[in-house]
DNA sequence: GCCAACGTTGGC
DNA sequence: GCCAACGTTGGC
């Protein structure tokens, strides 16, 4: 079983946006970067653990836990010309994009990128380093525990 | 709202 | 296949 740390912006799907989902569970469509969409087609299984983050908002930072629920299949956003995430060069025998669906475990304290910053035992998370805009980053075994401790 | 960092696009 | 221009991300 592998961790991961999955953004979202708050103002589109936030954590408390989550837990009121049906089974309290989201499809994480909408990824359109590759390195991203690698991550889910190709790693993510059911089961894996996630650490729910907010992004690009007032205080970004872990809000909570949660888990992959189902294994990638084709993001529908992609064959829907009205939807945002529209990809004209897409087809339904060809999909470019694909989403798990992510499942609530638990809402957890924030712990704000600025308190994770202050941690030497995470001075390597990906998502930490300057520059990182990757929406979903592998997460180190020790990182997850390391967390886990001080949430 | 600013802007640094990064990914993508497209001309050559 | 290079690389400049452009668009986006996301912390601040």
């Amino acid at each position: 079983m592998r961790s991961w740390l999955m953004k979202s912006e708050p103002g589109d799907c936030s954590i408390d946006d989550l837990a009121a989902m049906p089974g309290q569970t989201v499809a994480w469509y909408g990824v359109r970067n590759y390195q991203a969409r690698n991550f889910m087609r190709d790693q993510m299984k059911v089961g894996d653990q996630v650490f729910f983050y907010h992004s690009n908002c007032a205080e970004p930072g872990i809000v909570g836990l949660a888990e992959v629920s189902r294994l990638a299949y084709p993001d529908h956003t992609q064959f829907d010309p009205n939807n945002k995430y529209f990809d004209p060069k897409a087809t339904l025998q060809t999909p470019r994009w694909f989403n798990v669906d992510v499942k609530l475990v638990r809402k957890t304290r924030l712990a704000s990128i600025k308190e994770l910053r202050t941690y030497p035992a995470l001075e390597r998370m990906r998502v930490l380093q300057t520059g990182n805009r990757l929406s979903i980053t592998p997460v180190d075994p020790r990182e997850w525990e390391f967390i886990l401790g001080i949430l």
